[in-house]
RNA sequence: UCCUCCUUAGCUCAGUUGGUUAGAGCAUCUGACUGUUAAUCAGAGGGUCUCUGGUUCAAGUCCAGAAGGGGGAG
């Protein structure tokens, strides 16, 4: 089997955007690409049919710490990895625990070794080092595996940012050379992706770049974002370091974002998207349509009978209405947290698949300051 | 007809020997949520304390009567 291979389909000159394809061993992934969250081995209220035929996902999130603490490594390996365990044979990703020194940082302690967790779940004490994390990684069998970052607050301050940033670097070349003496546990290609961090600095996110681009990988991520700074922020980082990375591989921004961060990143030249938010703001009562965003829960829609979203594919968005949706969260029923989670995903999976199709037809740009409008109204 | 108990937010109820601006849960409404410790969290609105008198510096609280309701006796 063949490590991760990046074809550029079209690259723009008004923009940075540019599609692409990403082939795995577990099947071909076309960006820019949206990949919905499922920390336990579970997209929360999904089912795997439900990703496939109606979200239409092509790639979806794993995470190290999550599933080490539940179901653990042995279950995993017993079942033949994340893909025979969960039953979904297109890609997987996933993240390497670096978050979770962030969100969960009144459990952790870091040290140059690697970061002891205190488990949410019964206190139990665990190191993840980077040696840890890979073998960890290669027990789930993920297609792309992140490197063991420390993912900073924000605001950290330059000596904290550098401090940290240097830590990650150190990690990474730990993280390469444990996943270089361990092979691939189940017949299929895992690759590593390195991890661009340095804050809100812009030297050291120059730096950082600079050190992740000369380890070659098959795709980098860029990290650290997306954490508490003002979106503008947020974009002026992300496309400083989208500049410095490589352009023949793919980008992935973690953990962002909104629909329209979205559309804002892949004309900053982003390839790869992953964020909680159509999940957790779905379950929430948010709907995110093609109309504009929806508090369901609002009494505005208790007699509106129009379907969900018009403008979606997917065959719930038209099948239920709005009214029906709110009665669903206003009287707690679970159905009502499944239609908001595949609407909103669904979504989401139609927006890149839109900006995939009008960066191959060279209408990115129009197309992307139109629709931003749109999507960002409120209902 | 008599006895007895009850009446405080939309609902169910707290409310000290009378003492700041009468509270809670649920419900309602409105926000927040960005590599998931989140079907979560936060905020707001909502009161003629059934009514009429009385006692008192001060009454949701004590007294009298009325109304509505629960239970019991005949």
């Amino acid at each position: 089997m063949a490590a991760l291979q990046f074809t550029l389909d079209k690259t723009s000159t008004d923009t940075s955007a540019r599609a692409g394809t990403i082939v795995t061993d577990h099947g071909t992934i076309e960006t820019p690409i949206f990949m919905p969250v499922g920390t336990v081995g579970s997209v929360k209220a999904v089912t795997q049919q439900q990703l496939k035929l109606d979200v239409q996902a092509q790639i979806i999130l794993g995470n190290t710490y999550h599933l080490y603490l539940r179901p653990g490594m042995d279950v995993l390996e017993a079942a033949g990895g994340l893909h025979r365990f969960i039953g979904w044979e297109r890609p997987i990703l996933t993240d390497s625990g670096g978050y979770q020194v962030f969100s969960l940082a009144a459990n952790r302690k870091i040290k140059e070794e690697g970061v002891v967790f205190q488990s949410h779940i019964d206190g139990s004490k665990h190191l993840f080092s980077p040696e840890s994390v890979m073998d960890i990684q290669r027990s789930i069998g993920a297609d792309i595996i992140m490197a063991f970052d420390e993912c900073p607050p924000y605001p950290s301050d330059y000596a904290y940012a550098k401090k940290s940033m240097h830590l990650t670097h150190r990690w990474l070349d730990r993280c390469f050379a444990r996943l270089g003496e361990t092979p691939d546990r189940y017949g299929y290609t895992q690759n590593l992706f390195p991890i661009v961090q340095g804050g809100t600095h812009k030297d050291l996110r120059k730096e950082s770049c600079e050190f992740i681009a000369s380890k070659n990988a098959t795709g980098n991520a860029i990290g650290g974002l997306s954490v508490g700074e003002p979106p503008e922020m947020m974009y002026e980082f992300t496309a400083l370091c989208a500049e410095n990375l490589p352009i023949d591989k793919p980008r992935y921004l973690m953990g962002v974002g909104t629909p329209w961060d979205l559309l804002t990143c892949i004309d900053l030249g982003i390839d790869m998207f992953d964020c909680v938010m159509p999940t957790r703001n779905g379950r929430n009562g948010m709907l995110f349509t093609t109309q504009g965003v929806i508090n369901i829960r609002n009494k505005k829609w208790a007699n509106d009978f129009s379907c969900i979203d018009p403008g979606l594919p997917a065959e719930m968005s038209q099948y239920y209405s709005k009214a029906y949706m709110r009665h669903l969260f206003v009287a707690g029923e679970i159905l009502g947290l499944q239609l908001a989670s595949i609407q909103n995903l669904s979504f989401y999976l139609w927006l890149v698949k839109e900006a995939r199709s009008n960066i191959l037809t060279g209408n990115f740009v129009n197309w992307k300051q139109q629709m931003i409008e749109i999507v960002k109204r409120r209902l």
